[in-house]
DNA sequence: ATAAACAGATAAGAAAAACCTATCAAATGG
DNA sequence: CCATTTGATAGGTTTTTCTTATCTGTTTAT
């Protein structure tokens, strides 16, 4: 692959005498004056080695060899029709990939809903998903290693932009032969008997100081002695009677034999859920989806 | 389709900074100076509205949108790669179309031979085939309703050229309760019992012609009453018993109840077979396809 | 730390490509 | 046979692309 001696105008000027049999018409059709037609008309003969037409002065006609290469001719036409318009997609922030990190439990019902609203708005890009932890989300947006984040709590030291998109009670998961499993509602600090399951330190340290301060506020120590990174871990854990759990309540969506959920009485023990993107981020895609992500989205 | 803004070099240009990341390099391959390389890209990114490329002196490196859009510029170039191959191909002959008229009776045995050889050298040509009697075949040839010629006799008159490639001896056709059917061989001047199914005089008048000449030097008198232009009717007819039919021998393919052939003691009553084209083809590709035809083809 | 080397950007002008206006010549039609 | 139509030709202008020379910021080596 030397050189390119395709000139994607030039194949553009073939379609349009062909399409006419007239060169003045043609020219006028592509806003050029006739001499400059029929140049380029006989630079194209010579460059692909072939007459295209049969021109007498008062008749033009394709030759064998010019009806042959045509559809070839627009075919090429077409392709760069089509290349043009991704190009464009792409830069609207249109089409792309997009890398979502979200926390396991919007998985149940914010993220399908997102998804659901995102494809239908932009169904050509290409979305990758990854489920990890708001710190984890955190880091991966600085490094440039995913676009957007779904997280529960945000870093203040990190240089990113968050905006609240939702707002859920928590609820108490339970074994279900534990006494508070038939109550209709049950109030933190009473939450003292059994150990808790908890979502990992490690892997979120931000989440779970803020759980520790809200119990802590209604003097319930919250320190786990087991945990998980995946909501269907602590919940299984749960129903085996290792202890209860504080889970955002669409993570109710989890059925398991020998589980229950308890609503809090407390109004004000919520967990918010955020969208996080880099700030001043360039790509029109990323605002695109944020924005998608901000908007209307809110439970 | 109003304008056309891509330019295929400019996207080779693209291509090769992208698999480089380098622009000095990139430059060197394409034969150019580093500073119009930088220049092209920057035109290129301006007309998609998009940064390909993340430059700082050290380093090169796509951004999210580059890489991105890397495989639609690929996916054109390879297009427009083919397009000027399918071009060349049609310059020199090796794509395209042919339409070739040939007589019923070289259907058999030389057409079938002529296609195979024909397709493995030229797999790119399209055939159109056409089954017509000689003399309509000079007309076609004349009016440039075909390319190729395969036919039995030639018009000294037209301005065409002719190659003998096939030389049949003649078979009598009769039915097989005729008492010729069993003989080994029988001469020209015997068939004066029946009548003769010959091929349409209307059709092919030179053909016509022909045959009455040859029959005349034997004391023969041609006149069929009954005449048709498809072997598989003069066949079928004959086998019913309305008389017997000259063929050349290649049409023995063809078997049907109650007919039988008969070889004539006459040597000389053959049949010639020409390949026709018009004097100062043009179309390299019909210029390939005579000589395919007239080379080591003879039989 | 400082010089050498490297890599891309910038500037200015040359070369090439594409285009325009004016004109010509062949063919057609009344 | 003359007016009209239509593509070709000629000569010059504009636009695009490319080159050389130079500059600035980074990295590497002494």
């Amino acid at each position: 692959m030397e050189y390119q001696p395709l000139v994607l105008q030039r194949l553009h000027y073939f379609e349009t005498v062909a399409s006419e049999l007239h060169f003045g018409r043609a020219a006028a059709i592509l806003h050029i004056a006739q001499p400059a037609l029929s140049q380029q008309i006989r630079l194209l003969e010579a460059e692909l080695n072939m007459m295209l037409f049969e021109r007498s002065t008062r008749k033009v006609a394709l030759t064998a060899q010019g009806l042959a290469f045509l559809p070839h001719a627009k075919h090429l036409l077409v392709t760069a029709q089509a290349t043009s318009r991704a190009a464009q997609e792409l830069s609207a922030g249109q089409r792309g990939d997009l890398r979502v990190g979200f926390v396991d439990s919007a998985a149940y019902e914010f993220v399908p809903r997102f998804l659901h609203r995102f494809r239908s708005k932009f169904p050509a890009v290409n979305l990758k998903l990854h489920t990890m932890s708001s710190d984890e989300q955190a880091a991966a947006l600085s490094a440039g290693k995913i676009d957007i984040g779904i997280a529960r709590v945000s870093l203040a030291q990190a240089p990113l932009r968050a905006t609240v998109v939702g707002d859920e009670p928590l609820v108490v998961a339970l074994p279900s032969d534990h006494r508070f499993a038939s109550y209709r509602s049950v109030s933190l600090k009473y939450l003292t008997e059994m150990e808790f399951v908890g979502f990992a330190q490690h892997a979120s340290p931000t989440l779970h100081a803020k759980l520790r301060t809200m119990l802590m506020q209604h003097g319930v120590s919250y320190s786990p002695t087991i945990e998980a990174t995946e909501y269907t871990t602590i919940l299984g854990l749960v129903a085996a009677g290792e202890g209860l759990a504080l889970v955002p309540r669409s993570v109710q969506s989890l059925q398991l034999n020998g589980l229950s959920f308890v609503e809090l009485s407390n109004q004000e023990a919520t967990m918010q859920l955020l969208a996080l993107c880099r700030l001043n981020e360039p790509a029109e895609l990323v605002i695109n989806a944020y924005a998608t992500l901000t908007s209307g989205q809110q439970t």
